[in-house]
This record gives structure tokens, C-alpha cells and sequence, in this order.
DNA sequence: TAAATTAACGAACGGTCGTTCGGATAATTA
DNA sequence: TAATTATCCGAACGACCGTTCGTTAATTTA
């Protein structure tokens, strides 16, 4: 096996064993879930853990990181694009509501904090977060100032920001396919509400 | 002393005892949170807190029911008020998220879901949960079918509701007074971008 | 004041926690 | 094939967990 079949392998162990624990953690909670639990929804040893991440908290870091990352990564690809400031507000919101519905589990997880961790890793994440934090608040604000003749300032537009990731955040708390239809329709109706207020069919 | 000042006297005891206890859970987590965790930022002995509840599940439990209950009655008082069903919608969202911006812990706990208690508990909670969801799905519906001409289904309406609850839940992670503003502003800006999109001033 | 109730406590219980260790097995490399 | 490395495991460690018990102090009631 070549040397990059075996980080594959590797890695690809890890990715389950991130996936796995993280839908069990969704439901119980960090310290809700023990090291003994992880064991067995992985189909491993509860000391075999110990192969892939040298502690729980670890584990709980990666399994943040590796989510942060991949939103990162889709949103720096659509900044990549030719596309109008109203199209990039429209992806960002589809992206993340995509990936949001995607991985329930995983975001349940990434947006309930990261008070466990120590100080090291929590800047790692804070310094992910922030970025992508920071990408949406800036095609919120290209989108705003395009839109209104007034200036907005940079307080408000984060405020707003907020607002919207809160309409995309809350997803987790009431979201179900078949009651609530695809991801598409709702990332529509999001995009929909906040810039043109709940009536609009636009 | 009177009855009614033993038992005011003994809910003031509970109550600070709930309250203590939700900002360290808000903190650390339902299960990141031990006893003696407790006991220590409530000033008693571990045994002592058994005086109030019988276990660390009621415990939960009635922080989220005294949550609840305060919620319901605050909206319930504002559909006994002779009001607009604009000036409902901003009632609503005012009350939801001055009590949320003031009791920023309890609504962490009471948004994370009820995972860890019993079946008749989290029954309970269910339903004063659905009471005040469907109460907030009235306004906004009634809301939505007012100002526009086209009609709504009852889906969509729910889905609208939804987003709005998600802009205002999503407070806890984000808010600070200094940063922010103050509540009213905040629910100022939800009403607005939720009734005429983000670039509204309205 | 006597009785009754409320409030609080220290000590201890069995159980579960995260983690470690030494060694086994499987896979890859030389 | 031999050496090396990646996976994986059972057993055990001390620490901490939620809860219970018997008892005492404080307060209210009769």
C-alpha cells in the first residue's frame, strides 16, 4: 500500500470514528457521552480510542475543526467565482444550509461552544470561526451597502450577520426532512426572509 | 410568619438555587456540572440541595419549567392587550428577547433540549414548549396573511416562525451588552428584518 | 415552652469516569 | 523473510460521580 493509501486509510478510520462520535454527542451531550459509549458505536475498544486522538477533549476538537474547515473551504471556493454580490449572498446561505442539514450532528456540536477545550486549541477554533465569521459579514455588508442608499455601519452589519446565521443556526432545533422539505427550499426561504422581510415571494 | 411568606421564603431559596445553577450548567454543560459543583457556587452542602429537588434531573426540569411558564405568561398577558397584530408581532419579539437577553443562562439550558430527563418530564416541557411555539406561529401567521394578498400554508407560516425564533435563540451566541446594544435595539432589528428584509429602516 | 416542621450537614456507598500500560495481531516496508 | 510500524485490545488505576443515611440546628406552630 502506497504512503498515501495508508494516511487515506488512516484517516479514513478517523473521519468514521469523528462522524460516529459526533452523532452520539449531538444527543448526550460532551460530557454526556463517555469514552466508553465512543467505543462501542465505533466497534472498538474503549483503550483502541486512544490510537486515533490522544484524549476525549481532542477528539472533541477535531471533530469542530475538521467541520470549520469545510465550510472555510466551500465559502473561500465561492468567493473564488465570478459572481454578483446578491449571487454570493445566495450561495453563502445555500452552502452553509446545505452543509448545516448535511451534518446535523456535527453542527449541533460546533455551535454549542467550545468551553472544554484548552486554551490552545479553543484559539484554533476561535481564529476559524472568526474567519468565516468574517467572510459573512462582509457579503452581508457588500450586500447591504449595494442595495440601500444609506451607509450602514460596520456594528450594524455584524449585528445582522448574526441575525442571519441565527436563522441558519437554529436549524438543528426543529429541522426534519419530510416536514420541513430540502435543503434547498429552506435556504431559499432564508435567503428570501432576510432580504426582503417574511412576505416577499420574490 | 404568615404562610404564604414560608413559602415565598422557601421558592426564594429554590429560586436562587435555580439560578446559580443555570449559569454554571449554561457554562459547563448538564453533565459538566456536578453536585458539588453546585453546591459550592450555592453555598450549601452537596446533601443540603437534596432539600429542594430529588435529583439532579428535577433539578433541569425546573429550570426549564420555570423558563417556560415565565415566557407563556409574558405572551399570554400581551394577547389579553387590545393590540394590532403588528403590534403583536413586536410585543412577541420583544418579550422574547428582553427575557432572553436577561436570563441569558436558563435560555442556553432551555434551548440545548431535554435529552436527559424522564419520559413525563420531558412530556411536560414538550408541551409548554409546543403552547408557546404555537402561540408564536398564531402571530406571525396572522401577521403574514395581513399584509399580503397571496395566502400562506400552514408550513410555510411554521417554517417562517422557525427562522424568526432562530434569529432571536441565536442571541446567546453572540450578545454582549456593551457590544451590542441594548435588548430593545436588538428586538428593534429582528422585528424590522423580519417584516421587511435586512436593508429595511422602516 | 413543647412539639413539629424545615433546613442543613458530614460521611460514606457503589458505580462510572478518563486514562494508562503491556502486550497481541495485522499490515507494510526493506 | 525479517524488521518495522500501525492497530487494537483486556485489565487495571485513582478520581469523581449522584445519591443516601443518620443526625443536628434553626424556625414555625400549637
Amino acid at each position: 500500500m502506497s504512503n498515501q493509501a495508508v494516511i487515506n486509510k488512516r484517516l479514513s478510520g478517523l473521519d468514521e470514528i469523528l462522524d460516529k462520535s459526533a452523532q452520539l454527542m449531538a444527543h448526550m451531550g460532551y460530557h454526556g457521552t463517555s469514552m466508553r459509549d465512543l467505543a462501542q458505536v465505533t466497534g472498538r475498544s474503549l483503550s483502541g480510542l486512544y490510537h486515533y486522538f490522544s484524549n476525549k477533549e481532542e477528539l472533541l476538537f477535531l471533530i469542530n475543526q475538521r467541520g470549520f474547515t469545510s465550510l472555510l473551504k466551500m465559502s473561500n471556493d465561492l468567493l473564488k467565482q465570478d459572481l454578483t454580490t446578491k449571487e454570493r449572498l445566495s450561495g453563502l446561505i445555500s452552502n452553509h444550509v446545505s452543509y448545516f442539514i448535511d451534518h446535523l450532528s456535527e453542527m449541533r456540536i460546533m455551535t454549542s461552544g467550545s468551553m472544554e477545550m484548552n486554551e490552545q486549541r479553543s484559539h484554533i477554533l476561535w481564529k476559524l470561526k472568526e474567519e468565516y465569521a468574517r467572510l459573512g459579514q462582509n457579503i452581508v455588508g457588500n450586500y447591504m451597502r449595494e442595495q440601500a442608499e444609506t451607509d450602514y455601519s460596520e456594528d450594524a452589519i455584524i449585528r445582522k450577520t448574526f441575525l442571519l446565521y441565527g436563522m441558519m443556526n437554529w436549524i438543528f432545533g426543529w429541522y426534519s426532512e419530510q416536514e420541513h422539505g430540502a435543503a434547498k427550499d429552506v435556504s431559499d426561504d432564508i435567503f428570501r426572509t432576510f432580504t426582503c422581510g417574511c412576505c416577499s415571494t420574490e
